[in-house]
DNA sequence: TCCCCTATTGCCCCAAAGGCCAATCAGGTG
DNA sequence: CACCTGATTGGCCTTTGGGGCAATAGGGGA
């Protein structure tokens, strides 16, 4: 079915060791899609590198976690996956996944080892990654594994940017908008609200119109999802018109 | 800290073999909190009995899936955590795992294994274990892993009870109010319900109030966030007006 | 000091939501 | 057929939500 011999002319940039990354832009499949592939073990970076390539992604590898951190961020809109040796030089795989678990990072984690223990293994998962394989690694196993990572990533990312957007606008309201925010997505009257911020009825009109118009809402019943996906997110500073990039925990 | 050598005046049932579960209600701690515990070897759930028990849990023992399985369901309002044993004659830990899942029980599960290999462990945890455990097992971390495994059970309860009881009201609603219920949920307005339902607003109006009362909702914000909550759950045929019990997928 | 941003308020007016009462109509059931 | 439920519709009235226009006030910053 899937043909892992593929003969295609390749320009490897290192052969041997790498160094700096490689990279192979796949022709067809799940096009536009990043594999990292994170090995000590050349002989397997290159043997993922072919069996990724062929299945159509674009692979970068590279030798260890050291390296791997230091890649090119490209904030580019590709799903993107990584397939992580656990065992390896320097920093392991599973101190590699909890570091960048903790720095934000939710690129989807699929880990091949060839030591693997239970231990590790659940460790692993329970940190969040999609797979966990043991050499000698099953091809299917791992394309598939590798599809659930990148459609988990696009998920993820779609969700972000909505995360995004959202807390971007909310971040355009004074703080007094936030309260009547706050308030109107509760379904509390304005005469209500006033009583309660210790104003008139007319100054919450105000608030509430201009809060429709910085949410982008057309609707109180849109404020209220928009609240209720905020939810978590609400009341965090959201310091006044910042840009908020990806600093968003998604749990 | 804790004394796993309690000394305490109890009736077991049958200090062999247990063809009917054990239970030991304890005293302090987390009282009410239920444990299972699975596994064919009697002294390993002679010790975890015990263990749990100086914990201040309830302790049920089955020397079996299928014994497990048979077990008088009771309704109660109590957390449950399972503590599963993955090699034994018969049905084994993590087949009793999928079909428990499968046949839609939440029940947080923690396995406990003495031949634990990596595919298994991660099979397990795909599937949603707690943890996964080999023998010797560290009385600290078992005890961690139920904790975590009780407190899951009680948020899945608090979930299921409020998503059954919206599901409860839904099925109250006539299938016309369905149809205004989730134009209303959109944000449109009564007259734009109208025109797209092909009757006059006056209509719309009379429907809203009955939902209104219906779900219980003391506004559309209300309204809107069950909306949110009934979600996936919507469009779903909900018998009118059945019991709608624990019939629940939760995902 | 002057200007801008926020927060407030008052008046007026219109659209929309809700409540009350009454009435019609189609289906299904005892 | 009488009765009940669900779907509709009309009229009338009150409460709310929303916008426009104008004006006041306090805090900062240029």
């Amino acid at each position: 079915m899937r043909s892992t011999s593929v003969a295609r002319s390749v320009s490897r940039s290192t052969p041997g060791e790498p160094p700096r990354p490689t990279e192979r832009s796949g022709r067809g499949g799940a096009a536009g899609s990043l594999v990292f592939v994170v090995d000590d073990d050349a002989s397997v970076r290159k043997s993922l590198d072919r069996l990724l390539s062929a299945a159509g992604y674009r692979v970068q590898t590279f030798d260890s976690a050291r390296a791997f951190l230091a890649r090119t961020q490209l904030p580019g809109e590709d799903s993107q996956c990584l397939i992580l040796d656990v065992r390896m030089p320097g920093i392991n795989g599973l101190d590699l996944q909890t570091s960048m678990r903790n720095s934000g990072s939710t690129i989807p984690i699929v880990f091949s080892t060839g030591f693997g223990d239970v231990t590790s293994s659940v460790r692993a998962m329970k940190v969040g990654a999609v797979d966990f394989l043991t050499k000698p690694i099953d091809e299917d196993e791992l394309l598939a594994a590798v599809q659930r990572g990148l459609t988990l990533d696009a998920e993820t990312r779609q969700l972000k940017s909505v995360m995004n957007a959202l807390i971007q606008r909310l971040g355009r309201l004074t703080p007094r908008e936030r309260q009547v925010f706050a308030l109107v997505v509760t379904g509390m009257l304005n005469k209500q609200i006033a009583g309660q911020l210790g104003t008139c009825e007319r100054t919450i009109k105000v608030h509430r119109a201009r809060i429709m118009k910085k949410m982008e809402a057309g609707s109180v019943a849109e404020l209220v999802r928009m609240a209720v996906k905020l939810g978590p997110a609400i009341d965090a500073p959201a310091n006044d018109r910042a840009p908020v990039q990806s600093r968003l925990v998604l749990r």
